[in-house]
RNA sequence: GCCCCCGUAGCUCAGCCCGGAUAGAGCAUUGGGGUCCUAACCCAAGGGUCGCAGGUUCAAAUCCUGUCGGGGGCGCCA
């Protein structure tokens, strides 16, 4: 639609299309037309006023998508014929169901994405929590836009912190414990070796002993890595998210050598203090340490190896890694590695970062002093209080919808917390903030759904393609223009990595469908039938955008 | 000390990419709404020097510089 205006102001101002694209907006206040084109740059073009511009040029244009075209102050307000854009927009909709909102932009394009990478032996915090989501939806939203993607799980089961756990499992371990709580039974040890020093050349010496392949190690790190995957399984199904690919990091154990020695090769590699380093000072992002003075490898050095890696197997035109801002500095470091080694598409590797969860003080929670926040507590405590709104709300229903219903509601309530907002910001920990149904909650988004289908259900509604289409109400027709907006919502989300503003699509979505619920009637209005599609768009377009979060929708609440 | 991110209503946050017309939500507060498609809802009210100071511009929450505050990071953890 921008399009047709821009070609209209090209043909009436001769101003290119591409500048006439970027000027024109979408007004915050609808009475204010569906689109404006401000007159300023024009006025500085052509020297007059652009109150006096925006007036001739209304009063000399017209063009049958536009019902009225008229100047406000400096500004040309464009309204569209909002009868001809319902009926577009709802047989759109009404047509391409749930692939509306998708496009082909990506075709025949790959793109990685490394998502989630919990740590073995510790808790599946709420920070991999945030990786895990974002990254998630941002595959989705790529997948939607016709790329192929490729998730990965990139576990961190390897490094110095498996030479501590096995010295601290020898000395503290009970396979009782270990058997009824793996995790927290790991995760105590390691913060017990943590805070002994003499621990720590013990902790060396097996970690080294690992990475030369001793039998007695590998039994032990094998052990503790299958049971902390069994945990984060859990949750991931919970959260209905699953991976094309598990991979980790102690997958590259054995190509190490050749990623150094090629780093050789190009001489990029010199001796510092016993270790071996890419110095990178020149660019100002310190150095890049590839090999310890005691010759273990460090996650950088693993890092390296699996992108290279990965692009020969998947020859990626993107890939993007979902991990904390905190780990900004090592991103830089490795990809300017990459790029210094001669490999063209270390360009296309971008870190995608998030703000960290902060504790009440805000600080950060510090894994290695044992301060973290466990995922399956939070995700427990909050299926429990979803249980009990249902139980006060609704009775007659049985164990097993009970159950199915709640565990739905939190997890939209946990899922749409923490996507709504915006990636980079820092976010206070409030268990609160996840347990809250009511307001910008995903809860909030289910049940509005759910009364959407309802109406349809009473109704007895059919789906069909002959639509009248009468003139429409003011909410209606924003409604009908909101919808219309979701293909560029999608878009945009994308380009930005920013999951939040599908979010807050959805939510202004439903919020305006709330208040058009309210005020007008749909069953036994005259123009039901249209009223009918209207409601079955906008539960459509509200599932779309949901399903994108990864929050699926229920049709009873 | 250097680098990165953030600073918008009492609280939690959108909006910043790509500058435009009175800066938006939710929570909390106050007051309304049920014989009517699900009240996990809706309506109304109060509440803002967009951290601060400069700059660019016809126009700055948005771009640039500086500064203050908070967070994170800065060689043998990941």
């Amino acid at each position: 639609m921008k399009e047709k205006i821009a070609d209209l102001m090209h043909k009436k101002t001769g101003l290119p299309k591409e500048q006439i694209l970027s000027l024109i907006e979408i007004p915050k206040d609808s009475s204010l037309g569906d689109y404006a084109f401000p007159c300023f740059s024009l006025s500085i073009l052509l020297k007059k006023n652009p109150v006096e511009i925006a007036k001739e040029i209304s009063s000399d244009i017209s063009s049958p998508d536009f019902e009225n075209i008229q100047a406000v102050g400096p500004y040309l307000n464009f309204f569209l014929d909002r009868k001809h854009l319902a009926s577009s927009v709802i047989q759109k909709i009404l047509k391409e169901r749930s692939k509306y909102g998708s496009s082909t932009l990506g075709k025949g394009k790959t793109i990685v994405i490394d998502l989630s990478a919990p740590n073995i032996a510790k808790p599946f915090g709420i920070g991999h929590l945030r990786s895990t989501i974002i990254g998630n939806a941002i595959s989705n939203l790529a997948k939607s836009l016709g790329y192929k993607t490729i998730k990965i799980n990139y576990l961190g089961d390897w490094g110095t912190q498996f030479g501590m756990l096995i010295a601290g499992y020898k000395k503290w371990g009970k396979e009782q414990e270990l058997k009824k709580n793996p995790i927290k039974h790991l995760q105590d040890i390691y913060v017990k070796a943590n805070v002994d020093e003499s621990m720590e050349q013990e902790a060396r010496d097996w970690f080294r002993k690992l990475e030369a392949g001793d039998k007695d190690a590998l039994k032990f790190w094998k052990k503790f890595r299958d049971l902390s995957l069994k945990e984060f399984n859990k949750i991931y199904s919970l959260l209905n998210i699953k991976f094309d690919v598990l991979s980790g990091e102690s997958l590259y154990n054995k190509k190490m050598d050749a990623t150094i020695n090629l780093l050789k090769s190009k001489k990029l590699i010199k001796k510092d203090k016993g270790a071996e380093v890419v110095d990178l000072n020149l660019y100002g992002i310190g150095v890049c340490l590839i090999r310890k003075s005691d010759g273990a490898t460090l996650y950088a050095t693993r890092d390296i190896t699996a992108a290279i890696d990965r692009y020969n197997s998947y020859k990626f035109d993107k890939m993007i890694y979902e991990v904390g801002s905190e780990q900004s500095l090592h991103f830089k470091q490795f990809f300017k590695v990459l790029e210094l080694a001669g490999f063209k598409w270390a360009n296309n590797c971008v870190h995608v970062a998030h703000g960290l969860y902060l504790d009440r003080d805000g600080k950060k929670f510090a894994t290695r002093k044992g301060k973290t926040i466990s995922m399956s507590e939070i995700l427990d405590e909050t299926i429990e209080l979803a249980r009990r709104e249902i139980e006060n709300r609704y009775q007659d229903l049985s164990k097993k919808e009970i159950e199915s219903r709640a565990k739905s509601i939190a997890l939209s309530a946990i899922l749409y917390g923490d996507l709504k907002n915006y990636r980079m910001n820092d976010i206070i920990f409030d268990i609160e903030r996840f347990l809250s149904f009511e307001g910008d909650t995903g809860p909030y988004l289910l049940y509005t759904f759910a009364r959407a289908r309802n109406i349809l259900r009473k109704a007895k509604y059919k789906p069909s393609s002959k639509i009248e289409f009468s003139d429409l109400s003011d909410l209606e027709k924003r409604i009908v223009f909101a919808l219309s907006q979701f293909p560029s919502v999608v878009e945009n989300s994308y380009m930005q990595y920013s999951p939040n503003l599908i979010a807050n699509y959805s939510f202004q979505l439903a919020q305006l469908f709330n208040e058009f619920y309210h005020k007008e009637k749909v069953i036994g209005a005259e123009n039901e039938h249209f009223r009918l599609s209207l409601v079955d768009s906008f539960s459509q377009v509200l599932k779309n955008a949901l399903s994108l979060l990864n929050i699926s929708v229920i049709e009873r609440m």
